[in-house]
DNA sequence: CATTTTTAATAAATCGGTTTAGTTATTTAT
DNA sequence: ATAAATAACTAAACCGATTTATTAAAAATG
């Protein structure tokens, strides 16, 4: 237990503290073959491993990021999270993952703790509801980006979905196929949630593209626990919807045992687009249409941009970055 | 930027260093209560937050711990991990989570990095395929947790499934349905992985119990993308399997994709178990029979083990901690 | 009143590195 | 032969906290 130190190795290999310094950094220009080899074997010797803790404080750098998602379950949130540990390796950087379940105080107290333990920065899913905090950040030029969603009011780089265009996918081609009254069901969209907001007006917008009328009943947002019962509303209208289109994942989760429940077939009773992918789309009974995001490349963006920022300290031009949703056509529709 | 210090706090309120860190500790003994305020008033106004490094280093302790998981893909790990989470946030402690992606190479690095970074202990799957580090870890005291893995030759508390008992249950289940020709499939076997071996062990052993037949074709441990393959070997042979146990969730998932290829009816044409739960087997068509672990104890436990002993600094008496598995019929079978 | 104890606070060492500003000794240039 | 340059190091300050030993003043005790 008793842990070796650089001073511990210099003593052992006969030299000051400050060349098994520089030795370890890799900067062998002023020292000797000789010393080199010396310093070599005392590391060798004592199993020495330096304490980046020390260094860090010194250096005023973790090699460390923050990452905090506002809901962990979403597959969408793994798979990003996937992406920014990849390209942080790549670049030799430790990622902290910390998960806000949605809610803003989890998420400040997130923030602080991770801001005192000097992480270089931090890549947010945003609850939305610490917006003095965001901002307090951002004024005082800490590396800072945010994924999947945005917060008004505020010029923090972030990196998202073309919301908009994902619900039009899904419309147009359920229009395609004939479908008419096409519902869209989401989580609760009360807190301002982009995806959720904008996964609506883009629903809303290409119905209207399409000259279809805008039913109250056919579209809700309401939270996970009382989708059973939106749903049972939905369907106990004159006007039954013949296709639904789920604006996430968590979402599908709740159609699909509905679905089960009233024994309703897909997709001749009814079809189905998620909005986001799933593990089971493809293997699925039938396999389930859906409209992906590129999750891998949103996280590795984001994981560049927030390095550079690291790195440079200097503001990236771009503010909103949008990525392009893409339409996978399998039996469910 | 720039940050504020303890001494920018102690200068502003006219106290020493000394007297803020008495503060932030919360040892008010000896402290006038007229000196607490002023002291409160300085943090406030500068937005004063300690610096965890400065902390760390010098009390050798950094509230943190690692997770290294073998492989992120699992269900299993990812309710481990949080199960993990919660205890430590629970107890003020953060984690960081690496995946080793079953790489003994990655997992050796992430040991290192994270010795590096002095976290106070690390709960690790592992590969098994680093045997002297697990055994230097171990003698020099450093505190350490195994889960979902032993690693043979080593003392290091281990918390996991009683995998032989998961199996049985599965066979007894099937046995009594009627079912004769049951096949058990997994991912590699290869690196002697222990919840592979040990289910494989368990099926072996409750086919025995029930005088059933051992038949070499009907059990594989076989990587994931020769998964297919070995299946479409297993259905030409001609004692073909009316019932499949899946060792794991990701063989689950090929299993499925096979019978969707070859149009097998679930459970008419095989009937199907598996072992470690998804997140869709209540949704699917038929809902999948399957055995669970309790993940979100093992990860809870795993995590109390550990925090003890980076409190302690004793070594718990068990090494070996077994939880049981639970079967839940669904309509797979 | 002198002495001891308690209270309230501080100076300085420490944690384990990095970094800056020197210091020798040797070599090269003048 | 002397000055300048270079190679090969090192001492000491520093990062921002914690902690130990110490001190000065006030209060309690005999």
């Amino acid at each position: 237990m008793e842990r070796v130190t650089m001073a511990d190795v210099a003593n052992k290999a006969n030299v000051s503290k400050s060349t098994v310094s520089q030795y370890i950094n890799n900067r062998f220009e002023y020292m000797s073959l000789e010393t080199k080899k010396r310093i070599e074997c005392a590391i060798e010797e004592l199993n020495y491993q330096p304490n980046i803790i020390a260094r860090s404080l010194k250096q005023k750098k973790t090699y460390t990021i923050g990452v905090i998602v506002a809901n962990i379950l979403h597959t969408f949130s793994t798979q990003v999270i996937r992406a920014i540990e990849d390209e942080c390796q790549r670049k030799n950087v430790n990622v902290i993952v910390c998960n806000a379940d949605d809610q803003p105080s989890k998420e400040r107290k997130y923030i602080e703790t991770l801001r005192a333990k000097q992480v270089d920065g931090l890549i947010i899913f945003p609850t939305g509801g610490n917006l003095d905090l965001y901002k307090k950040l951002e004024k005082s030029g800490y590396p800072l980006v945010f994924v999947d969603r945005t917060v008004e009011n505020t010029d923090i780089t972030s990196v998202l979905l073309d919301n908009e265009k994902a619900s039009s996918l899904a419309v147009d081609h359920l229009v395609g196929k004939g479908y008419r009254n096409i519902a869209f069901l989401t989580t609760s969209i009360e807190m301002n949630i982009t995806p959720r907001i904008e996964r609506m007006d883009g629903f809303k917008k290409a119905l209207q593209k399409h000259n279809l009328p805008l039913l109250e009943q056919l579209f809700a947002g309401e939270e996970i626990h009382k989708m059973q019962e939106k749903m049972h509303f939905m369907f106990s209208q004159d006007k039954v919807p013949d296709a639904i289109i789920c604006g996430n994942d968590l979402t599908l989760l709740e159609v699909l045992k509905f679905c089960r429940k009233k024994a309703l077939t897909i997709p001749t009773d009814v079809a189905l687009v998620s909005i986001d992918e799933v593990s089971f789309s493809e293997i699925y009974n039938p396999p389930i249409t859906v409209v992906t995001q590129p999750s891998y490349e949103i996280g590795t963006y984001a994981a560049q941009q927030l390095l550079q920022k690291a790195d440079e300290h200097e503001k990236t031009e771009e503010t909103i970055i949008r990525f392009e949703p893409k339409l996978v056509v399998r039996s469910s529709t």
